[in-house]
DNA sequence: GCCAACGTTGGC
DNA sequence: GCCAACGTTGGC
């Protein structure tokens, strides 16, 4: 059974567009150091889960879609000395961090903002739309899901 | 185990 | 730039 997800990133950080460019438009998704969203990429996706590419910040929005096209692996930049997201404290024998790799689907011609995404009562249980939520790596209900890409063929 | 202090996220 | 919300750290 496929599930549904939503990974946040700040398009002057990593946008989707950064996506697209990657060899065979994929990536690993590295850099999450949040003990609940390492727990959704370890212990939860699956190769074929669709990931709802967000923006946050500027312009915040859905802009894309892209799909869960590896097992869950270490991190490796957690024992990279030169990466702002090295974890000295990480065992190579017991690795802190664990990642995905993503691979490109589908920009969307209109990105969804957060406000028209807040605009819809039946997106009100999001987790995204939640007060305060700030987890990088998200489930999305399958409801919910449906009801976005709804959104996008109209 | 508690909790204050701190750093970060992210909308506005 | 502001600030609310949150997670982590570390002293006790």
């Amino acid at each position: 059974m496929l599930q549904y997800w939503l990974v946040k990133s700040e398009a002057n950080c990593y946008s989707i567009d950064d996506l697209i460019k990657e060899p065979n438009q994929t990536t690993a998704w590295s850099g999450v150091r949040n003990y609940q969203a390492r727990n959704f990429m370890r212990d939860m996706m699956k190769i074929g889960d669709q990931v709802f590419f967000y923006h946050s910040v500027t312009n915040p929005g859905i802009v894309g879609l892209a799909e869960v096209c590896s097992k869950a692996y270490p991190d490796p930049t957690q024992w990279d000395m030169n990466d702002p997201h090295c974890d000295p404290k990480s065992q190579p024998d017991n690795p802190r961090w664990y990642l995905v790799d993503l691979k490109f689907v589908d920009k969307f011609k209109t990105p969804i903002s957060l406000s028209i995404l807040r605009s819809y009562s039946e997106l009100s249980g999001m987790e995204l739309l939640k007060k305060g939520s700030r987890l990088s790596v998200m489930p999305v209900q399958k409801n919910e899901f449906e009801f976005i890409l709804k959104l996008i063929t109209s």
